[in-house]
DNA sequence: CTACCAATAT
DNA sequence: CATATTGGTA
């Protein structure tokens, strides 16, 4: 069961866990491969009270923001309710980024000031809700996060996230580097407590016990959180492998993201295959479209089995909810996007400002995974893969990906050569909430959860 | 013994 | 749902 927690667990993670001083306690069979002390959490008059709002008053005034407190939240700090603590302490984070994120979208453009900080409130929520929330990491303390509004509102995205990752490693002795690390792996809530303490299981998931008195507690890696960007990674890779050899362990290191085990990938492979194979069956947006949208799709894609294939679609994606943390990180809100691949016009209208590169996310790798049989790439299969950077998390926040300003009303046009980069998340926007219509104008597009595999 | 992978669990 | 874990198998 545990084995190949024990096992797989990468060096890395192990040096950043060690001098991060941020990971959850570790015990029982870890103990075999690492010396490293159980640590637990924080001390607790480093934690916030919940009785205190998480964001200070310069962070709420710099986003206009009525922060409440949450005082029936407070609780028993004590040892072992820690971890409950530290959920709750990032669900208040949840609300409050919500609160702002709301207060935005009703703003909308019409606020200049708003609008013109959107990214940086963007990347401020996307920041929290991916690390703070999906990691785990309720350690944040006012100081930090004031440092982190500054008296003065950040000037750059990249002040932020630095700003931003100092504030983590300065919990330990970690560098921002580990920092960045230990969060860009993604490792999110806390999962599985260990049997003893049942407790109030209300909250459901319960965090990681703290050590409390006995020990005995084996403590689970956190779940992975398949950010966009990952997931870009992973198509990257497999695309490039082709089916034939994208299996668990190749694509895991062609992936390069430290920290990541063949497990996620196996999984996520899982999911992604039975995606594909929902797609090769003629049903690859689930959403709306009939089958025979779909089909005329993939049909085209068929016949060209080339990327740049020609295909006229229109995209329309549903509003989402806006509580998912891709919705968030994503900020899909009604959009319509019409494309043509051919090279040629990239029409967006969203909110987001998608551009055109979206023919990048368009079921595109399949068929060159599923219709076609892979030439070219698999002729020379690692050796001419081309391993992409170490995945550094931090990319995952990269400014550019905010720097886009809101537009409500007017269609953004973006030339289709921005780089794919730039548009990760855009494209994972789209392949998300993508639903194709081939003719329509889908005025009523259904709300639909995201899911990175439509289906 | 490792890695896959489908099934199942959380 | 999305991920994790398991267990049979190659």
């Amino acid at each position: 069961m545990n084995k190949d927690v024990d096992r797989q667990k990468s060096d890395h993670e192990q040096h950043a866990e060690a001098s991060t001083g941020l990971r959850l306690l570790h015990t029982g069979d870890e103990e075999k491969r690492s010396e490293i002390i159980p640590l637990q959490l924080l001390p607790v008059d480093e934690l916030v009270p919940l009785s205190q709002s998480l964001i200070t008053p310069a962070l709420a005034r710099f986003f206009n923001l009525n922060v409440q407190h949450c005082p029936s939240r407070q609780q028993s700090f004590g040892n072992n309710a820690g971890r409950k603590s530290e959920q709750r302490l990032q669900f208040h984070y949840v609300e409050q980024l919500d609160q702002i994120r709301h207060l935005q979208e009703e703003d909308g453009a019409q606020n200049a000031d708003l609008s013109e900080d959107f990214h940086v409130n963007q990347a401020l929520d996307d920041l929290f809700r991916s690390q703070i929330i999906a990691s785990g990491c309720g350690a944040v303390k006012d100081g930090d996060v004031a440092r982190l509004a500054g008296t003065k509102r950040l000037q750059t995205d990249a002040e932020l996230l630095n700003t931003f990752g100092a504030l983590h490693a300065s919990d330990g002795s970690s560098t921002h580097e580990h920092a960045v690390e230990e969060f860009g792996m993604t490792q999110s809530v806390l999962e599985r407590e260990n049997s003893s303490n049942s407790g109030d299981g209300a909250t459901g998931s319960s965090g990681c016990g703290a050590g409390g008195s006995s020990g005995a507690r084996t403590l689970k890696r956190p779940r992975l959180v398949w950010t966009p960007q990952l997931h870009k990674r992973f198509v990257d890779a497999v695309s490039q492998l082709g089916i034939k050899n994208a299996v668990p362990k190749t694509i895991m290191q062609l992936m390069n993201v430290e920290g990541l085990t063949r497990e996620n990938v196996a999984s996520h492979l899982q999911k992604y295959r039975l995606y594909l194979r929902r797609v090769q069956q003629g049903n690859p947006f689930s959403s709306c479209s009939n089958s025979s949208t779909t089909k005329s799709i993939l049909t085209e894609l068929e016949h060209t089995h080339h990327p740049n294939a020609l295909m006229r679609v229109h995209i329309s994606t549903a509003g989402t909810r806006p509580d998912t943390f891709f919705s968030s990180a994503l900020d899909t809100r009604p959009s319509n996007i019409t494309m043509t691949s051919n090279g040629h016009h990239s029409h967006v209208n969203s909110l987001n400002g998608l551009s055109g590169s979206v023919n990048h996310l368009l079921p595109q790798h399949i068929p060159s995974l599923l219709l076609q049989p892979v030439s070219h790439q698999l002729s020379q299969p690692m050796a001419m893969v081309k391993p992409p950077p170490p995945f550094n998390i931090s990319q995952q926040f990269e400014p550019r990906l905010y720097g886009v300003k809101r537009v409500n009303s007017p269609p953004i046009r973006t030339s289709a050569s921005a780089s794919s980069d730039t548009h990760l998340l855009e494209n994972m926007s789209v392949m998300n909430h993508a639903e194709t219509h081939i003719t329509a104008t889908a005025s009523s597009p259904p709300r639909r959860a995201l899911t990175l595999f439509p289906h």
